[in-house]
DNA sequence: AATGAATGAGGTTTCATTCAT
DNA sequence: TATGAATGAAACCTCATTCAT
């Protein structure tokens, strides 16, 4: 019979809190997750959890400009300033990022990607135009090809985007690595 | 006391009437598609529905298998007995095959492949499988590269599948056409 | 653990139950009464409810219509067809008649009238107009003195209400009939 | 780190504030107004609003004696003493202040009399009494007729207070007043 | 085989009130 | 005295599925 003992934390905490504890579960069951599951893991109350979410679509579009902010800041993009980029490597070594990054965090780019939450808030373009700068870039340097940058960029994304879930689904990770870094070379190359 | 007069049919055509309705709503409105509202389109009862399908996701997968035997008998994959294949030209072919038969078919694609539902039921190999057939089949003509057959027949199956959404979402189809070609040829060139 | 026993009956029957089952508890309860109640007390699921009313606003407004029409149809005003009215003695009558139907009614006049779900939902000029239908007959008749209609029903239409509540308190039944009946009488004298 | 800077009030001052907060809001926004806008519109936390009041119920019975005090100081009743009264005439002046003085407080009328909180906390007789104590004294004076005072009073405070929703509801002003001039006058009439 | 009324678990959301600070 | 984060019971509502007819 240990009381719940009521913890009092300022508000940024506890919305970290909540939308770790959304993270951890959302990780290991995908869109099953429910707000009951959630306040049950941080330990609040129900009414707390709308405290600081107005809905449950609110908290997963946090975790998702959480999530999207989280890679940029661990995989900044190489800029001109110190000398050219080799674009081709950078390819490389987002398709490696981006996978183990990914593959890291399973069952969460199900709910927030490949879920009627996607459908009912639709992703901005944020990833997409990372992708079509870095090809304009590489266009500019010389070092890809004269491809149309947007719909080129949305369809390498979708590739991109699948790789860590065939790791998941059991696909060798670094035959998928290098299937992928083929795919991206050739298709951007001059 | 007029009875209802039900219409007798016959198990199979009243099954494909239900389907067909789920066909047409899905293609309009997506995963927000409910039971009532297919029922109400195919004109019979909710419980005529679970007569001929234990749940709703069994109606999911009995479209999604509809679907691909659809697009299979559309469009068949050439074969060498009336002598030798252009496989690059095949891949450009398929490109816009499925570019336009998915663009006709718009909602159906998110509820059945992009949905909570795929989650829940997942999606066989049968279209990779296929593409992967392709890979080797192009190789062993000498007319494809040294890739990887499998995974790379998952990462262009995501590219291909992402076109006609991204014609949906107001990229010109011919451009996307053209990008998507771009990226299969390359992909798997010498 | 004797089971529920799922009753089939036909749409009118069962919204009928519910209908009544609403209005025994609101007699008693006032306001008070919840969904949750009127479901265990008719024995029907909670499901059942929103199926015959899209919310429980929409079961008062049906309750409040229904007692309207019951009212009329129990107390029809008279008509000249059958010779010349006694207009004040139909005034006599009706405050009798008003008091002992909502005298039976109590609860239900509170949770319909006067509370906050006739604020949400507020009530049509039903009652005010057939008054003041009254007031201009017995005036073009001679019965009546030069009020101004409209006003004056309505404030009429206040103390006949007030009437039944003043009872419910405690207040004298027939003393309270008196009382009403020389408002109703001086107040349209000629 | 500087702190709050807490103003500090005298506990009366701190609750007249509270009360006049709530008083602003009800008066725009009836019975939907809550503790948190009350809060938020005072200025004070919500702490301390329960600090001050043991329940909502409380803030509103509190509203209803200060509101009542307020129409009895605006408006006392005449006396004897500066000689004889005109009682008729007492009524119309009633009649008026009562309607522009409720008139200007629209929605507190609504969410102190004519709610849900109204049945849960029952008024006391302030409003009836006084006016029975009219009904007595203009019979004593010879000036109204033998009515029962108090089913009379109840009767027509029910009409009183009727009118300024009336106005509020579109009806013209010096109408309404007029017809509840003539309804108390010929009511209480020798 | 067919119906459609009925179910009830499951979900989101609200808000007066409490209590650690 | 004052704060405001936290509570949790209770309300409304949805919809796949069941089952008496």
């Amino acid at each position: 019979m240990d009381k719940p003992l009521r913890r009092r934390l300022s508000p940024e905490a506890r919305k970290r809190e909540i939308v770790e504890a959304a993270e951890r579960l959302l990780q290991q069951h995908g869109s099953r997750v429910r707000v009951e599951d959630v306040v049950r893991e941080a330990g609040v109350a129900k009414g707390t959890f709308f405290l600081y979410f107005p809905s449950w679509d609110d908290l997963l579009e946090t975790l998702r400009d959480r999530l999207t902010a989280e890679f940029d800041a661990t995989y900044p993009l190489p800029t001109e300033v110190d000398g050219p980029v080799d674009w081709p490597a950078v390819l490389d070594w987002l398709a490696g990022a981006y996978i183990d990054f990914a593959s890291a965090r399973q069952g969460i780019g199900q709910a927030l990607f490949h879920s009627d939450f996607a459908e009912r808030r639709p992703l901005g373009d944020h990833a997409i135009v990372r992708l079509a700068a870095i090809i304009r870039a590489g266009q500019e340097a010389g070092a890809f090809g004269a491809v149309d940058p947007e719909p080129t960029a949305r369809l390498l994304y979708a590739a991109i985007d699948e790789a860590p879930r065939a790791v998941a689904g059991g696909m060798d990770r670094n035959a998928t690595v290098a299937a992928l870094q083929n795919l991206l070379r050739r298709t951007l190359a001059p």
